[in-house]
DNA sequence: AGCACGCCGACT
DNA sequence: GTCGGCGTGCTC
């Protein structure tokens, strides 16, 4: 399906861009300006393209936005410098990214040099990588085209048809009414999203159109692009982060000069610089490392809106657990959904048991440990995932499963054992732990926790016979080492494999019999209103992926309050009353979707520093708070020391965006900053960790 | 963000 | 008397 050169590729070079010798530079600096420069060599300049430069002493990396021949009238010709070299023979920015990155440093917070530097993949760090190899692919990797179920072809039909309208939209030039160029394809894991991902952009690239392709960072990188690579040929690209920063570069050439027509990767491929775009997918929508964990913290999704509504593209999402933005808006009708309810190998779902940890004195229930004894009788695998390592502790009653959470927002106390106190890291609510049960009047109720270590241990004594072996971040610090482990396990050397997100992803092992989810309530308990999200969609995918392979497969969820709703659900697979729930609990409290959030992080070495900072930006809050806008905290950071630096922060919340990102600009303005006294801030926060 | 200049404590 | 702490100010 190799496509002719299509007209955009001439697009570049127009007069604006040829600028002789005055120029506007950013660099990768907090610093919210641009800076003047003179370019001697004629022609050599444009915009776009990066250059060295002498920046007070040190010579840095800087980017051109824009020029002129006649000298800026501030400042004086004399302060203005040579640049040292012009870097690239062509531009790495068109003006369209120049515009991207303008966008971006407003809506986000920070500066345009830093957003164009988080665009360009210039290897400011080697990314470490942490993925499945090939040789554990997903069964419909095959790179050919599978036939379409009745539900696909319909899903095909109707999503083409939107991008179509879509596309007529942008060229009749009419109103852009904002949420109408969203498409989302829900469906259980296993009902084939790939395949109609994959036929639509075929489609849209024979109609000349290019394509952005989007996977979750860990793990599906690597496998979808190359499924990309074998469907597409020369005309796809990928950008994933374990390419060093020249392969990354050369790819993104490709893609500039229009040798490409679709690109795929992790979030930062949202940015590749493709010309008359005509879709972006973005698979596992809900995926968490779609929101950058750095300045600027911006989220791949809300890119993917503003550059498909930008350049009339159509935005398709996807996933069998949405987040709960998306299935508000889906709700609502701004999102149009095309469902996927059946799995295509007519494989079923697991059964999914929750199972009470209630009167367990370890981490193993009867239940689990009977199943895991006659999985090892049938000479089968089994798979334990702990969610995460065990994040402090909270309060619990064994008695009667209650647990203290803060009345106003709705998620965990945590334990401050200098203070004596359990405390709320959002609103900053404290109270004494109460030495009885509230609830039951129990003495049986304090904080507990679970570790890794403490688990393995458990396991180890309890079942002496069996091959265990442990495979997470601690145990697989070097890349061949999860890859050797999980060879190990699929030889089936290993009978009992315990390990965190990374073994979820590779669960097609067919010798897999059972799946226990150790401990399903560690996200609970999570200082995050987001808690019961994170837990209800990792259950969920968890499931799918066990029923997909072994069809006589076992799901066991152990938890401490086996009527949570959230557990309760997923283990039911009840995906819409989990929204219908969780959307109602969300507005009671007000928090996202129904409002929105800009979270102010301040860290210093000295704790006074850090507290009075926090309270000197509250009360600035305070005086200038927008209506319809309100200030929570200051609190502690919920990891309140980190680095040895203390943490507090404040998070802005109401219903206009724009409100609080003007508030916060001029909260950073009037703010006298002290030394020693680092802000941060992250628009729509994820995590408020 | 760096990197230098600048003004106050314990060392050869 | 100097070496060195880190507060503050600037970078075309």
């Amino acid at each position: 399906m190799q496509s002719t050169p299509p007209a955009w590729r001439t697009f570049r070079c127009e007069r604006e861009y040829i600028v002789n010798t005055y120029l506007d530079i950013v660099f990768d600096l907090p610093l919210d300006q641009s800076f003047s420069y003179r370019c001697d060599a004629k022609g050599e300049a444009a915009p776009g393209k990066r250059v060295m430069a002498h920046f007070g002493r040190r010579e840095l990396l800087g980017y051109i936005i824009g020029g002129s021949n006649t000298p800026p009238a501030f400042p004086q010709a004399d302060k203005i410098k040579a640049v040292r070299r012009v870097v690239d023979k062509e531009s790495v920015f068109d003006h369209a990214e120049i515009a991207l990155a303008k966008w971006m440093a407003s809506y986000y917070l920070c500066s345009q040099g830093e957003a164009l530097s988080a665009m360009i993949p210039s290897g400011r760090r080697a990314g470490t990588n942490l993925s499945l190899e090939d040789d554990f692919d997903n069964e419909d990797n095959a790179g050919n085209r599978l036939e379409l179920s009745a539900e696909q072809d319909e899903a095909l039909l109707g999503i083409g048809a939107m991008a179509d309208a879509v596309f007529a939209e942008k060229n009749t030039g009419q109103q852009k009414t904002n949420n109408l160029h969203i498409a989302y394809l829900y469906g259980i894991t296993g009902s084939g999203k790939t395949e109609v991902f994959l036929r639509l952009a075929e489609r849209m690239i024979q109609a000349g159109r290019s394509v952005i392709y989007l996977v979750p960072e860990i793990s599906l990188t690597h496998q979808t692009a190359e499924l990309i690579g074998r469907r597409f040929g020369a005309v796809a690209a990928t950008l994933h982060s374990g390419m060093t920063g020249s392969e990354r570069l050369s790819e993104w050439m490709r893609i500039r000069n229009g040798e490409v027509v679709i690109a795929a990767g992790p979030r930062s491929a949202v940015f590749a610089p493709l010309r008359n775009l005509g879709l972006i997918i973005i698979d596992e929508e809900h995926d968490g490392s779609y929101k950058s964990g750095n300045t600027p913290r911006y989220h791949a999704r809300q890119i993917a809106m503003h550059r498909s509504s930008q350049e009339g593209a159509l935005l398709l999402l996807g996933s069998a657990t949405p987040s709960a933005e998306a299935w508000k808006l889906m709700e609502e009708g701004s999102i149009k959904r095309f469902s996927l309810n059946r799995r295509l190998s007519g494989g079923t779902m697991p059964a999914i048991v929750p199972v009470s940890l209630q009167k367990t004195s370890g981490c193993l229930s009867a239940e689990l440990k009977e199943e895991i004894h006659q999985t090892r009788l049938m000479g089968r695998q089994t798979i334990l995932f702990l969610n995460r390592r065990g994040f402090g502790y909270f309060y619990h009653c064994t008695a009667c499963g209650f647990e203290l959470t803060c009345k106003r927002c709705s998620v965990s106390l945590t334990y401050h054992k200098s203070k004596n106190k359990a405390l709320c890291h959002y609103c900053g609510y404290e109270t004494r732990p109460p030495l009885v049960c509230p609830e039951c009047g129990s003495l049986d109720a304090g904080f507990t926790g679970f570790g890794t270590e403490f688990i393995e241990e458990e396991v180890r004594n309890t079942f002496p016979e069996l091959r265990i072996q442990r495979a997470d971040a601690d145990t697989t610090g070097r890349k061949g080492s999860l890859r050797e482990i999980l060879k190990r396990f699929k030889a089936g050397d290993i009978d009992l494999l315990m390990g965190t997100q990374m073994v979820a992803k590779g669960l097609n092992f067919p010798g897999v019999r059972l799946v226990g989810v150790v401990f399903a309530d560690t996200g609970l308990h999570l200082p995050d209103f987001r808690a019961a999200e994170r837990t209800f969609s990792l259950i969920v995918q968890v499931a799918g992926r066990a029923g997909r392979f072994f069809p006589d497969g076992k799901v066991i969820v152990q938890t401490l309050r086996p009527y949570d709703p959230a557990i309760n659900r997923a283990c039911a697979l009840d995906i819409e009353g989990f929204y219908r729930n969780e959307l109602n609990q969300r507005s009671v409290l007000n928090f996202p979707p129904y409002s929105r959030l800009i979270r102010l992080v301040v860290r210093s070495r000295q704790e006074t520093k850090a507290n009075k900072a926090a309270s000197q930006l509250a009360s600035l809050a305070g005086t200038m708070l927008p209506s319809g806008a309100e200030l929570l905290g200051p609190a502690e950071c919920p990891i309140s020391i980190q680095n040895g630096n203390h943490r507090r922060q404040l998070i802005l919340r109401g219903t206009s965006i724009n409100a609080l990102q003007q508030l916060t600009r001029n909260m950073q303005q009037q703010y006298e900053k002290e030394t020693g006294v680092y802000v941060e801030t992250d628009v729509d926060p994820v995590q408020l960790l």
